[in-house]
DNA sequence: GTCGTTCCAATTTTT
DNA sequence: TTGGAACGAC
């Protein structure tokens, strides 16, 4: 058979196993996305209808590449018809049809991170808890993680409160999620736990999807949530037949809420759970697999797994040192002309690595200044930019009348003389009288605290928000949108200003109605429902477009799942990768050394690593010293470029010289300085450990300001406060 | 209600 | 350093 054709004896074994639930645990580019995408490609083969297979990816566009593989295998257009998707967007479609058993009405809206921070943002305002000193945002986020661990408001109440700020969220969380469903909306959340309330709820729709599913498939299985695999746990049932692949060693999204347990409790929760593991690596040169594995040993916990190839050497990782980003950037380019010079590269064969978004800023200037095309995935995304989620919030409105952040992101904009203390009132006035705050516009002249002048701008904005809901379904997307940015001049209003920026934002709406045309090209007779979902959980790498020949930029999260030639892997620096903020667990540095992992494991012939000593943070110089993780190398498998220092010694602990190298020669000297900088780690006799996060004035008034642990901030005179770094 | 100025946090990572 | 929120003047 043509489809086992390309594949090892274990992969062969997995993709032919029908017997039962089973898990493949493999090690970086051994093929546990090739096993997924063939065993599919199998079952098709076997006869099996498409439609009852559901295969879940962590991104769409992880879901479109193995769907096009499948296509290539089986060579039939029937690959369309199974159900591939993310999580997110699988079970949003299942709720467009369900979500009315639930009390939504199915043109509900997707709220991303941002709406659903502006919506506490709101709740706050709107409860007088401005002066709470809440972030909104931190708000949000803890919500969210109750959200997918899958613990409800009472709950939360009751169990978990242990300082004042889950007290204040234990309050907000109910209401937060009432005003989710009065606005018809759901968050990223509510997309994995509303299926699950209705799958409990509903034994009848249970059983309708249990036999829809026959074979449920789960790729990147190490950074499941709670809810999801409770969704799994649900939707299999005696008939299903279910696989999940993954690599402990790859999880990278605990913060998000993923959790590993998932993969050690698969064999305990799925009866007879049958354990396949992948051992030969077919992506990585000898050198790179010795080096990754050199920094995951350093994590206790993990599965354990073995990995070889029978590819080349290869070369050694390089590491790149640089005495600033900017340094960083240019050696980076200067590099990768070497490499295109010297290897018969294409652009497309090197992608570019970093922890944080900010990083990619010099970069891209040395690569610009250098000439060397480069694409950005993820970042800022597009959608996410101001102009066009304010334009998307009209599309939205139009489709969901009850949608209030949409409403109000547009109510004044562009500025049409409705101000806050006017919307604060109609906010009001909707409260009192039960209604929507659309359905408060139509009654505006009730409104009397509201100045008549305002009212009747109200009026105009209706009038208008009514025509288009009127025209929503007379015209296609782009026609619809193109006469909304007409008479709505945002683009003539961007060019009379004229500053860069709204030249910017200019282009970013020109932009928006060219990729909604491509969009209705791709997806004929799409509506606009659907667009408007796709949008909200469209992730950055979706938009990652191969066919062009430019360098690919991206953080260490997107690149999951992909593969280069070379990598380059930036900013490997204490306090960026790992990147910590105080009091990292060891948990913590432990998810950022998996992530150092995943980037290595991208490479298939080489690795570059690049530090710098100082780089601007927060507007100001910070000397930086080399991450742990460059220490944690495999010494055989790593040459330094450009030591200006010489050699890099085997110590483990940094001599007093090294630690003056590493910071620098236009660094002072002086005493209190060495010991005492801005991320020193100190201990101070009463407060116990700490770090320092700034520090003032000079000689015997100098101050520092201390964050200690039990989140106790300090500022002291250093004269006095004796403390010893550590 | 709008515009300009000042002030402050942000640089985690994203479905 | 930057962008958004907050504040005050008109
Ligand atoms: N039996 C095989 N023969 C040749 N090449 C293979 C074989 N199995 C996998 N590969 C290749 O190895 C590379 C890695 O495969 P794949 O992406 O499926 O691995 P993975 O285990 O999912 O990796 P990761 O977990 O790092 O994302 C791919 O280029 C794939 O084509």
């Amino acid at each position: 058979m043509k489809i086992l054709k390309s594949l090892n004896e274990v992969q062969k074994e997995a993709v032919v196993y029908n017997s039962g639930p089973h898990i493949i645990v493999a090690g970086a580019g051994s093929g546990k996305t090739k096993v997924l995408t063939h065993k599919i490609a199998y079952i098709i083969e076997e006869g099996i209808e498409p439609s009852s297979i559901l295969a879940l990816t962590f991104t769409n566009k992880a879901a479109n590449e193995m769907k096009e593989r499948i296509l290539g295998l089986i060579g039939s257009s029937k690959a369309k018809q199974i159900w591939m998707g993310t999580f997110h967007s699988i079970f949003s479609r299942i709720l467009r049809t369900e979500a009315p058993k639930l009390g939504y009405r199915s043109n509900f809206s997707i709220y991303d991170k941002e709406d659903s921070v502006s919506l506490v943002s709101n709740m706050l305002e709107e409860f007088n808890m401005t002066n709470d000193n809440l972030n909104p945002s931190h708000v949000q986020h803890k919500i969210s993680q109750q959200k997918n661990k899958m613990i409800y408001p009472e709950e939360f109440a009751k169990n978990y409160i242990q300082n004042i700020f889950d007290k204040k969220v234990a309050y907000l969380y109910p209401f937060y999620n009432k005003r989710l469903f009065e606005n018809n909306s759901m968050d990223f959340d509510d997309l994995l736990l509303k299926p699950i309330e209705l799958l409990n709820s509903d034994s009848k729709l249970l059983a309708k999807y249990r036999s829809q599913f026959k074979y449920i498939l789960v790729d990147e299985f190490q950074d499941t949530n709670h809810a999801q695999y409770e969704l799994l746990k649900l939707l299999v049932h005696g008939k299903t037949k279910i696989c999940v692949v993954g690599d402990d060693a790859q999880s990278i999204y605990g913060w998000r809420g993923a959790d590993i347990k998932n993969m050690l409790d698969f064999e305990k929760d799925f009866e007879k759970a049958k354990i396949f593991r992948l051992e030969q690596n077919y992506r990585s040169t000898k050198n790179i697999l010795l080096a990754a594995d050199s920094i995951i040993k350093n994590n206790s916990e993990q599965i354990n797994k073995t990995l070889w190839t029978s590819n080349e050497d290869g070369e050694p990782v390089t590491l790149i040192k640089s005495s600033d980003e900017k340094d960083e950037a240019f050696l980076i380019a200067k590099q990768i002309k070497q490499e295109i010079a010297t290897k018969k590269l294409s652009l497309n064969d090197i992608a570019i690595f970093y922890r944080i978004n900010i990083q990619s800023r010099a970069i891209e200037e040395a690569l610009r200044r250098e000439k060397l095309p480069y694409k950005i995935v993820g970042g800022t995304e597009f959608y996410q930019r101001k102009e066009v989620k304010d334009l998307i919030a009209y599309l939205r409105i139009l489709i969901n009348q009850n949608d209030e952040e949409s409403l109000l992101r547009i109510m004044n904009y562009p500025q049409r003389g409705i101000g806050n203390t006017s919307i604060v009132k109609m906010i009001a006035f909707a409260r009192k009288h039960n209604l929507s705050l659309f359905q408060t516009m139509s009654r505006i002249f009730e409104v009397i605290e509201v100045k008549e002048r305002i009212q009747k701008n109200v009026k105009q904005f209706k009038i208008l928000l009514d025509k288009y809901v009127e025209l929503k379904d007379k015209l296609s997307i782009s026609e619809l949108i193109s006469a909304l940015v007409d008479d709505l001049g945002v683009l003539k209003m961007y060019k009379e200003e004229g500053t860069s920026e709204s030249m910017q934002r200019y282009e970013n709406v020109l932009e928006l109605l060219a990729s909604i045309r491509q969009f209705e090209k791709d997806n004929s007779k799409i509506k606009l429902e659907d667009f408007l979902g796709d949008v909200s959980l469209m992730a950055g790498v979706d938009m990652m477009d191969t066919k062009d020949n430019s360098l690919t930029m991206m953080t260490i999260h997107s690149s999951k799942g992909l593969e280069f030639p070379v990598v380059f892997i930036t900013g490997c620096e204490e306090d960026i990768f790992p990147l910590h903020r105080k009091f990292d667990t060891d948990s913590i540095v432990d998810e950022e050394r998996r992530l150092f992992y995943v980037a290595i494991t991208r490479a298939e012939k080489k690795v570059y690593v690049t530090y710098a000593r100082s780089r601007y943070r927060f507007g100001e110089v910070a000397y930086q010293s080399r991450s742990r993780f460059i220490d944690e190398l495999d010494e055989n498998v790593v040459e330094e470029l450009n030591g200006p220092y010489g050699k890099r010694s085997g110590r483990k602990k940094k001599s007093f010289y090294d630690e003056l190298y590493q910071h620098g020669y236009d660094y002072d000297f002086s005493q209190e300085q060495r010991s005492l900088r801005v991320g020193s780690r100190v201990t101070h006799d009463v407060f116990g450990m700490g770090k320092i996060i700034a520090i003032t004035g000079a000689g015997d008034m100098q101050k520092v300001t201390v964050a200690f642990e039990h989140d106790v901030t300090k500022t002291l005179l250093s004269k006095f406060a004796n403390l010893k770094i550590v």
